[in-house]
DNA sequence: CTTACATTCGAACGAACGTTCGAATAGACC
DNA sequence: GGTCTATTCGAACGTTCGTTCGAATGTAAG
């Protein structure tokens, strides 16, 4: 709190004018953060039908996201277990929600494809490709969103295995 | 150091006799933990020559520590920025020559096949797979190490679109 | 100007934290 | 017994943290 009334060059009590306490702020941050995050991942989503491609809107939005706001993740991740009773509830079921679209975008391409895997295993090893990315990314080293979003879903997608040399890429 | 003084049945200041501070505990855990791995992976990647079978190596060498230690990997996972100056640094070196490794491991893959994809962004990704698992792995809903190391492998590897349905696999 | 309400702040409180100190206890050797 | 060293602890220290309170200031309406 006292990071923040630095920050925002007002005094700590008139945070408290605002702010009914520490952890009602955290809640706010966090549900709007996460709120947005769903917000603009559906209305992405109504522009794609193929499940691949849905999949890849998907890590691009999760990682357009985090890479624009890359200290705030860095926040929201080492402070996710700290909310209790209600509050954390609630940010825990948007949380869920967005595990389940994910879910459901993995389940529709298994369907499409006919396809044979853990989908738990998959969504969780997803989220944690594109959740790490706050700990390294860094703007001067590595590529943007949309190019990271691209090797990160053909890693997912394809694998290390089936990537072509020189450019050209093995028949779909 | 309260809380660790309940925990051990020790008084606070007792606590203070076989350590120096805070700081260098943690910094003693960290080495201790984040050496056994690589010594561990050092040692079992002897037995192999196979540059994916190496890699299936490193992948269940992590998640069985992992797992295996998984209270204490929240707890590193969470304080891994705190070590300053010369402690820090030290740590920080056996982390990255364990990334190293794993850097290593991937170019010889690429070399033998003859792929092509950024070894950084798919050591992140691999890392952030292996990495996030703490958050998530209940031993009484989820498979063992060996089983978990096997599916995000095959993930890593092959893709999530690559798996023949009814237990069957695609040729080698 | 006066009233009423919104905003801001300095100063402090109580709790939690990392750490220290001097005294108390235990065990080994003479 | 006495001496020496190793171990343990209660009590406190100084700091940081989240929070509160009463007073001061601003602002708009009558």
């Amino acid at each position: 709190m006292r990071d923040l009334s630095r920050a925002t060059d007002m005094s700590l009590a008139g945070l408290y004018y605002y702010f009914e306490s520490k952890e009602r702020l955290l809640y706010l941050i966090q549900k709007h953060a996460f709120s947005t995050i769903v917000a603009q991942l559906k209305q992405r989503l109504e522009q794609a039908e193929d499940p691949e491609e849905r999949i890849r809107i998907f890590i691009l939005n999760h990682l357009e996201y985090f890479l624009a706001n890359q200290q705030a993740m860095k926040v929201l991740s080492h402070e996710s277990a700290t909310l209790k009773n209600e509050l954390g509830a609630e940010v825990a079921a948007i949380k869920r929600e967005y595990y389940r679209i994910c879910v459901g975008l993995l389940d529709d391409l298994k369907r499409e494809r006919n396809l044979e895997f853990s989908t738990r295993i998959a969504v969780l090893s997803l989220f944690g490709m594109i959740n790490w990315i706050y700990t390294w990314h860094n703007p001067r080293v590595d590529s943007d969103a949309d190019a990271t979003a691209r090797e990160m879903g053909d890693i997912f997608m394809r694998g290390v295995t089936t990537s072509a040399p020189r450019g050209r890429r093995s028949g779909k």
